[in-house]
DNA sequence: CCAAGTGTGCTAGTTAGTTAATACACTACA
DNA sequence: TGTAGTGTATTAACTAACTAGCACACTTGG
């Protein structure tokens, strides 16, 4: 598996690193099991401090795609066996829906916006149905 | 028109401001032509720094969602006509693709870092067809 | 032509987030 | 059992973003 960083995109570097573990995770190219480079390893190798590789895989950890054991290392969590195929149906509806809007014209950012409209419609009738907003 | 603000969500306010105002517009409550409250009277209204009223005014400018005219105040763009038909039908397909994975017990995260994904693979395709990356 | 009301520009203070430096604690294995 | 390799924790430096203070410039209407 290899991992790339973008040092002038502006987006934090434990960002980027999480997003292509995760992309790798489910596209298949990490499986349940698998040991992650070690944090001063991948830190050498990308030319950044370890303390950013490990608050990536902190955070990581935190949502459930990895875990780390103490003296031994960071390996992809165990639970996430039946994930990928769900992944699948949801990619497709997902992708139907953004091939319809590109179609239409729209730019990514007014994709991102059609979404959060939505989603703060949905915030909103869950609070009328006296749900807590966390 | 009602704009309010929460001052403790982290959500900066200029932001917030300009959200309010494009919902508006999207939804009809503003039309073109309408004119929006002064920079000052606003800000006094909020209890915020007139600053940061003209900056969500002046990023609002920027998108082309309202016009900003020297002594005279802010007023919603003209060219803003035909806008809304189209946006129901896109609003309509975004729906439906966000209720079939809400039903699927995807969370709010969840569904953005779809979108982010399929944007993404648009985006790398695009670029192997030799376009530029804005 | 003047005065009140409007948007504009520049500068600085404050804050939150990101990254780095350094020292500590646990685990595997010879 | 000890040592090399692993993740962990604390602290500080750095950076970018947001907000505010204050002075300027344009427009309208009397």
């Amino acid at each position: 598996m290899i991992l790339r960083l973008n040092q002038s995109s502006g987006i934090p570097l434990y960002l980027q690193l999480m997003e292509q573990v995760k992309h790798a995770v489910e596209t298949g190219a990490l499986r349940s099991g698998d040991q992650l480079p070690t944090i001063r390893k991948l830190a050498e190798d990308l030319v950044m401090n370890p303390n950013t590789v490990a608050r990536a895989y902190r955070e990581l950890e935190h949502e459930g795609i990895i875990e780390l054991r103490h003296g031994s290392g960071a390996f992809i969590s165990e639970s996430l066996a039946g994930v990928t195929k769900v992944t699948r149906k949801v990619q497709a509806v997902m992708q139907s829906a953004v091939e319809r809007l590109v179609a239409a014209g729209l730019t990514g950012d007014e994709i991102r916006r059609l979404l959060e409209n939505e989603l703060a419609v949905l915030r909103d009738a869950k609070r009328l149905q006296g749900a807590e907003h966390e």
